[in-house]
DNA sequence: TTGTATACCTAAGAAACTTATGTAAGTTTA
DNA sequence: TAAACTTACATAAGTTTCTTAGGTATACAA
């Protein structure tokens, strides 16, 4: 995650398991690619932040993975668990927490839904 | 900064910057006492982690001190530099690019202002 | 055949916290 | 009046999470 601000720690689980829960089944690679077109090349989810993260979630039973090879090339396709979903659900809700929270702190007016 | 959430590391400087831009000057535990009370003791802003950045900040040339006595137990008093208020300006802009960028990630409907 | 895109990976180091202390004076309460 | 809490500062060890910098390998375009 790379960006010129620190404000990016800390919700990479949170795009990933939203992404997930959004799009089914996902790789590694291909949730790099979305994040750099969905914010139209603002942010870049670099590998070295990207990959051990998603073998954290696996290890902590978010995520099952299946293997898929494309043109000779392996990909490691990732799925919410059970546990990843709700996970996914939480992270959600804390995240508007935390929108919600700043906004009284920095003085913003808050209107995410 | 304690929320049992990962997403408020990366904000304490913006969050002591802006607070600083909105009172004049503070002292840090008088910092501590407004964030706890502007989020309904939601946030718990603690020492550990506020004392050492209001050094970093000053050392970087953001922050000016004056101690002042009272009932005999001194406080030390921040204030923005010049350098310190064009910073919060330019966090205050950086956090509402992160709400932006994030709410097209995580398909929120942005209306921060 | 050189570069770019795809697709995975790890490891050293830095940064920013948490947790756990410590000091000390003033104030409330049993 | 002793104990407990609040005010007010501070540091230091350890953890987590990321950045930076590498590495492997296939496919395709110039």
């Amino acid at each position: 995650m790379k960006s010129d601000s620190q404000l990016y720690k800390g919700v990479l689980n949170t795009i990933i398991l939203k992404l997930l829960q959004e799009h089914g089944k996902m790789y590694g690679y291909e949730i790099t690619k979305k994040v750099k077109e969905t914010t139209d090349q603002q942010i870049n989810l670099t590998e070295g932040a990207l990959y051990p993260a998603l073998h954290k979630l696996e290890a902590d039973g978010m995520l099952d993975v299946t293997i898929e090879h494309v043109d000779n090339r392996p990909r490691k396709y990732y799925r919410l668990t059970k546990k990843g979903k709700s996970a996914a659900t939480i992270k959600m809700e804390e995240f508007k927490e935390f929108i919600s929270q700043m906004s009284l702190l920095l003085n913003l007016k808050p209107a995410i839904r």
